[in-house]
DNA sequence: TTCCGACAGTGGGGTCGCAAT
DNA sequence: ATTGCGACCCCACTATCGGAA
């Protein structure tokens, strides 16, 4: 199939808010391949090549100023193979050889292919269809159910290898697909509460409420001697984690896989940040930080599949599994009780509570209502220093906020300035948007061709999870997961929170 | 008819490895 | 040695569609 066949399904696809329409023009693209260019196309349409890393970016992209083809010649297979290339060459030194390759694809493709080319390598195509709306036009266009179509991707991993099987298979090959010991499962994933009260009554009952680690998140696979370790995006990083791999081959089971959180200790035994965590984490030599995993779920033990057991089996399971590396948790229908561990959490130096129904089967994938996380959230009255112009549907409009504290001693500039620590689009709004751009071009000083830059006088009311410490900004500390909870028009920049404030956040 | 679950989009900070400077 | 880039850890929140109630 030629490549103009995905870019005119594509551009379909965008230019209608429609979902129905959305997987009916999919449907009847995916219809119409070849098997061999399923899982090719399947890259191509939720923007993450089947190639996976491939070293180029949006800075790589915006060098290249080659012409493009007056019609389309390109197919499917033609760009697959191109990206192969571009894989190969990632990691391999040369900067020129990808350009090479990218200049080559460039000249083949047309304006329109290349756009969309562009976009799927950069991992942003924007039309409203990734894996949710692609797993219902895989299901249509196969004739399959929808629900047997997500199964089998959430329980593979792979959407590829599912749309692959779903279009060429037989329906029992799709029911087929299970769990497998060494083959990474969709992890699932939590929802959001207020607080361990508001959780517990929420699931209505008893629930299993645990440490939530401020770590990464690690799921493991043992068959034998044979360990792995996956990542929460199901990348293989077995090689750099020795240590968890060794802890994991103590544990009294032969083939198992687990779920689970790893982070490193201090002297002390608390935890380390977040950020020392993820230095050992993503190096690829051992440093001296040692990470330790804790397993709060398990998926399969020795021959058996657990994952539609209700928790409170699972949990009974890993009890006898998991020894000294399981999760600390209580199973409590007593919100005061819930409560009370999560204060312990807190004083323990972790980041809060997961808050779980004991019924839930473990829903690959999916973040659905059963598992809550409960963090503390802090709140900070700061001042916009700068707003810089949107992208995409916010196009147009003022949207990610400069947010600075207040230095009155002049620790980090003048006295009675104000320094910058992080910034923020969370939280808005269309309306707020709306003021946003109205507003600040009033209070502007100068502008770049990112952002307007305005007078130290708006307040605005920031929700935070925490700082952290930053060699980006002038101050030391950035904010982490900053969000806007709403403007004080009732405040004066005099009033808004100090960066020594936010400085005493980093210890303790 | 109204409600709400699931999705997609819009980006945030920090860390690494690697290649170019 | 330093710097810039790309990938990937962590992540919150709003708007919207369409099925569920």
């Amino acid at each position: 199939m030629l490549l103009n066949e995905v870019v005119a399904a594509t551009e379909a696809v965008g230019a209608t808010p429609s979902r129905l329409a959305k997987i009916a023009a999919l449907a009847a693209l995916l219809r119409g391949l070849d098997p061999g260019e399923v899982r090719p196309a399947i890259g191509f349409l939720t923007a993450s090549p089947r190639q996976g890393r491939l070293g180029v970016g949006w800075r790589s992209l915006s060098a290249l100023e080659t012409p493009h083809a007056a019609g389309p010649s390109l197919t499917i297979l033609d760009v697959d193979a191109a990206l192969d290339r571009l894989a190969a060459a990632d990691g391999q030194g040369s900067v020129a050889a990808r350009r090479g390759e990218l200049t080559l694809l460039s000249e083949r493709a047309t304006s329109a292919e290349w756009d969309f080319v562009a976009r799927v390598m950069l991992g942003e195509l924007r039309t409203g269809a990734l894996e949710g709306v692609l797993l219902d036009a895989i299901a249509k266009a196969a004739e399959r159910d929808a629900s047997a179509v997500r199964r089998a991707a959430m329980l593979s991993g792979d959407l590829g290898a599912t749309a692959e099987l779903a279009l060429t298979g037989s329906a029992d090959e799709l029911e087929a697909v299970g769990l497998v010991v060494g083959r990474p499962v969709m992890p699932m994933l939590a929802s959001t509460a207020g607080s361990a009260t508001e959780a517990v009554q929420a699931l209505g009952g008893t629930a299993s409420v645990e440490y939530k680690l401020d770590g990464a998140r690690i799921q493991v696979h043992r068959d034998g001697d044979d360990v792995r370790v996956y990542t929460r995006s199901l990348a293989d990083i077995t090689h750099r984690v020795p240590e968890i791999v060794e802890a994991v081959r103590e544990l009294p089971a032969e083939r198992v896989i687990l779920d689970g959180e790893t982070l490193s200790l201090d002297e002390d035994g608390g935890p380390r940040p977040f950020q020392d965590t993820m230095a050992r984490f993503g190096s690829e030599s051992g440093a001296a930080v040692v990470l330790r995993p804790w397993f709060f779920d398990i998926l399969h033990l020795d021959g058996r599949d657990l994952l539609d057991e209700p928790l409170s089996t699972r949990l009974e399971v890993l009890e006898r599994v998991a020894g000294a590396s399981r999760m600390p948790g209580i199973v409590t229908d007593d919100a005061d009780r819930a409560e009370e561990f999560s204060r312990e959490a807190l004083a323990a130096g972790h980041e809060g509570v997961m808050v779980k129904g004991v019924e839930s089967a473990y829903a690959a994938g999916r973040r659905g209502k059963s598992w809550l996380k409960v963090k503390p959230v802090l709140t900070f009255d700061l001042v916009v220093l700068a707003v810089e112009w949107g992208s995409g549907r916010r196009t147009g409009q003022l949207s990610n906020l400069h947010l600075g504290a207040r230095d009155p001693e002049g620790a980090y500039g003048e006295p009675g300035g104000f320094v910058m620590v992080g910034k923020t689009f969370k939280g808005l709004t269309d309306a707020l948007l709306r003021w946003q751009t109205e507003h600040f071009p009033t209070i502007e000083t100068h502008r770049s061709s990112s952002a307007v830059h305005v007078r130290p006088e708006t307040v605005v009311e920031i929700a935070i999870d925490g700082v952290q410490r930053s060699t980006r900004y002038p101050g030391g500390v950035a904010l982490r997961f900053a969000r806007v909870k709403g403007y004080r028009p009732d405040k004066s920049p005099g009033d808004a929170d100090t960066i020594g404030s936010l400085r005493t956040l980093l210890r303790g």
